[in-house]
DNA sequence: AGATTTACTTGATTAAGGTCAAGGCAAACG
DNA sequence: CGTTTGCCTTGACCTTAATCAAGTAAATCT
């Protein structure tokens, strides 16, 4: 059903390269990322693989090279909740080092993509041993707690258009760059993806989206956004969340 | 305006002892205790005290002896989104060592409580020294992150007396026990806070609640809640949840 | 290319919750 | 003890988004 190729498991040398440029893995050193990487694998995964279900036992956690992975759970009669939908430099599942060692939630590939599996043995090995790497970790976890906290608050405040708006504004890697000039943005994944991701219905997030393109003269073909200026967007969509524009970035690079 | 009294600031054991049984502290030596209590201070709250205020310089956390305390973040127009209201046992404002030494949200007091503060800088001396701590903050974290995963997936899952049938639910400290005979609850706050807290108007939150008590049978005077069996209960709320009932508790014990 | 599936849009209808306004109740105050 | 204040409830109405049902566009397959 899924194609799944191993590409590398025994030369490291560009995992490590990569692995160094995600944050959470920034400050380690040479060996440390050898170890790390020990016993890992490289996987290139299509639309659709399941990395891993809710329940599982958890032996290995996953950092993103490239692509789009979505994080969800779902009820016994099949609604799914989706916690959040990860991309580049992103990791998940190595919170199951702690508690009860199996996945809290499930883990599926959305477009194509190349994703690195590693032991979670031996990164619990390295935060126990290094006071430098565990510091970088609950950082790392310090940040995403309020990512979620914001997502949380978009989801009180702000309505259908606007939470679009917002996700579109976080589209973009340098707001500040961004400013006062067009741009061009491809989304990242299906339109129904992104609805379930904002957490409205596919036929709510279609009609949101051209009130949003009306009240912000945004241009829309297909999965192809044009913005003159991201201002009047900024305008309709910040007004109703707290404080400091922008909301910290989906993490892509969606826009030209 | 408010009342705020230091109890005591020299004498640590009373504290110590209290540090000891909160789950982030609770594997640490006395030695370290009495480190992370240097220059601590007690306070006892009334309704309405600020703590900090978004944006604050971050230089203490807080931990929650007893009471209750809201934290939330505002739009400029005023609406609150609340991000959660903890209670005893509960630490808030450690994330700031973290980034930017700023609080990331507001934290304002609505019960009478005693709240202990301890220096941030100590904090951070005995996460970067003993790994053992660092992991317990990592576990604390990590529980803390599936907690705010559960809340995203009952705001979009749950209708609102599901949302309040749920709540109820989680008052319970253990509802294994509660299984099959009678309980007695009081509400922890406001009913205005809870339904904030819920995401739901205080209007909503007033009809729903009389629809859970038609769906479930519960008795309601004021505050108290009359429960004969948390079964319906059961039935009716988590049926929209995903996975494991009962969702982790709120870490309160208002019931009888 | 044509066929088939999947993704998306649009319209009509319904249900859920928000908003506005008024009234009741109970704790706190003088 | 009555008055005041804040909290809660109820009713009427409105807005938003979900649902149901076609229909269209786009992508995939053979």
């Amino acid at each position: 059903m899924q194609q799944v190729k191993a590409i590398d498991n025994h030369t490291s040398s560009n995992s490590g390269d990569f692995l160094k440029s995600v944050q959470l893995f920034g400050e380690c050193t040479d060996k440390e990322v050898d170890l790390l990487l020990e016993g890992h694998i490289l996987e290139r995964c299509t639309k659709g693989k399941m990395l891993f279900v809710s329940g599982d036992n958890a032996e290995r956690y996953y950092v993103i090279k490239n692509g789009w992975v979505k994080i969800f759970r779902e009820t016994l009669d099949g609604a799914q909740a989706i916690i959040d939908i990860l991309t580049e430099g992103h990791t998940f599942g190595e919170t199951s080092i702690f508690e009860e060692n199996t996945y809290p939630y499930s883990a599926e590939v959305v477009e194509p993509s190349e994703i690195l599996s590693l032991s979670l043995r031996k990164l619990r090995y390295l935060i126990e041993n290094n006071p430098k790497f565990a510091l970088s970790m609950l950082s790392s976890m310090a940040r995403y707690r309020r990512q979620q906290d914001t997502e949380i608050e978009h989801r009180s405040l702000q309505n259908a258009p606007q939470r679009i708006g917002c996700f579109i504004l976080r589209l973009m890697p340098n707001q500040n760059e961004a400013k006062g000039r067009p741009i061009t943005i491809h989304l990242p994944y299906d339109k129904t993806l992104i609805a379930s991701r904002l957490g409205m219905q596919p036929e709510t997030f279609s009609r949101a989206l051209s009130k949003l393109k009306d009240a912000t003269g945004i241009n829309i073909k297909g999965s192809t956004l044009e913005i003159q200026s991201i201002d009047p967007l900024i305008d309709f969509s910040c007004s109703a969340c707290t404080s400091e524009f922008p909301c910290k970035d989906l993490g892509c690079k969606s826009c030209v």
